[in-house]
DNA sequence: CCGAGCGTAGACAGGTCTGTCTGGTAACGT
DNA sequence: ACGTTACCAGACAGACCTGTCTACGCTCGG
């Protein structure tokens, strides 16, 4: 008589919810605003099935920093016939699609680093490990397109990247978005300029 | 017998120590991670006291936000000799210092905005007023600088400063350090560049 | 001298947090 | 037929959260 089931819920299926509730929150709402019987409940789970599948909630965290990072790579991975520069370029243009969406609130990583001072903390280890993929990708690519000084480069992709994460949750979209693409195209621009002045050509 | 000073305070100053002990463990464990009862028993008051000088727990993190706002306009206020381009190298000049401070913890205003989803917050609203102070300034001084695209190239510098808040704290600082001073110096003299080029001057 | 204002100490209420535990149900592989 | 595994419902513990309240003391202005 008890125990039915009041969703028709697919069996093996309450991980991933639970996955996916605390994924929309932690990311609409902050990690720490967001408790575990918020998450159960969201879910439409037992709180003995989350801790079953959990050890607690740091664990649930990190699962889902480490999901994020997944699913950034899987999308940078994918193979295309594009040029290491239009690659950058598309991915900065990706970012600023995501951006102007009125659900965006941030960065993920950046957000959930902010609730995580201490710099050993697992989630803190596994938002550096993403970073560190990211500037390297970063770095790679710039290499690739013949970029005088790749490293340094990198690390102001990284800067943009951040600066337009927090811009377009506080500004004004519209100029932020347009303040990246300049800013990005400017700085692959001063790669190639480098070149070309080496090459003995001049400005324009 | 009961009720005597356990330390030699200073009478008036209560209000001072609370807001100072909240200043920094907000700061440095974020605003959701500390308690009330951790903020009293830091400044040595009591609860009542508190309570009666803040109405709530709210209205002492938006202190704290306002407060920061004050020191950062104290600072960029004080009147110089230097020319605006001057005034922004300095500026991101203090800011990379600030960053390589082994205590460095991030924006705090990027870092309780992360706290914070609700944009009508009042603490959102005091953020949301900072940054616009900011953004004003850097326009008016690319303005007096002469720069071509002053309101975009403001929003860059804004990106630049959301980006090294995060870089600092997050990876390593002499790399951040070095990003940051070649984007800003190459943002300003694109701006210079530009009337050069008008001016009928090419590259170098 | 005396009251107002600021301060202390600490109990208390009502809620939420993480995490544990009991008890029972349903599907599945062997 | 049986054990394992996944799942649900919900009570419970113990800590911590914000915020209120009582009761008392110190100091200073009028």
């Amino acid at each position: 008589m008890t125990t039915r089931p009041p969703a028709p819920r697919r069996q093996g299926a309450a991980w991933t919810r639970v996955f996916e509730a605390a994924t929309r929150l932690f990311y609409a709402e902050g990690v720490h605003a967001v408790g575990v019987d918020r998450i159960i409940a969201e879910a439409g789970v037992a709180k003995a099935t989350f801790y079953h599948h959990f050890p607690g909630k740091d664990d649930l965290v990190r699962a889902y920093i480490v999901e994020q990072s997944r699913l950034q790579r899987a999308i940078a991975d994918q193979p295309g016939s594009a040029s290491p520069r239009e690659v950058i370029v598309a991915a900065f243009e990706r970012m600023c699609r995501f951006g102007a969406d009125p659900g965006y609130r941030g960065c993920p990583f950046v957000n959930t680093a902010a609730e995580y001072p201490d710099a050993a903390h697992p989630v803190r280890r596994a938002i550096d490990e993403h970073r560190n993929w990211c500037r390297r990708l970063f770095r790679d690519l710039l290499i690739a397109d013949g970029h005088p000084d790749p490293d340094r480069t990198a690390q102001t992709l990284l800067l943009l990247k951040d600066g337009l994460g927090v811009g377009f949750d506080l500004d004004d979209p519209a100029v932020v978005g347009a303040a990246v693409r300049e800013a990005v195209t400017r700085l692959l621009d001063a790669g190639a300029h480098s070149a070309e002045v080496r090459a003995g050509d001049g400005a324009r």
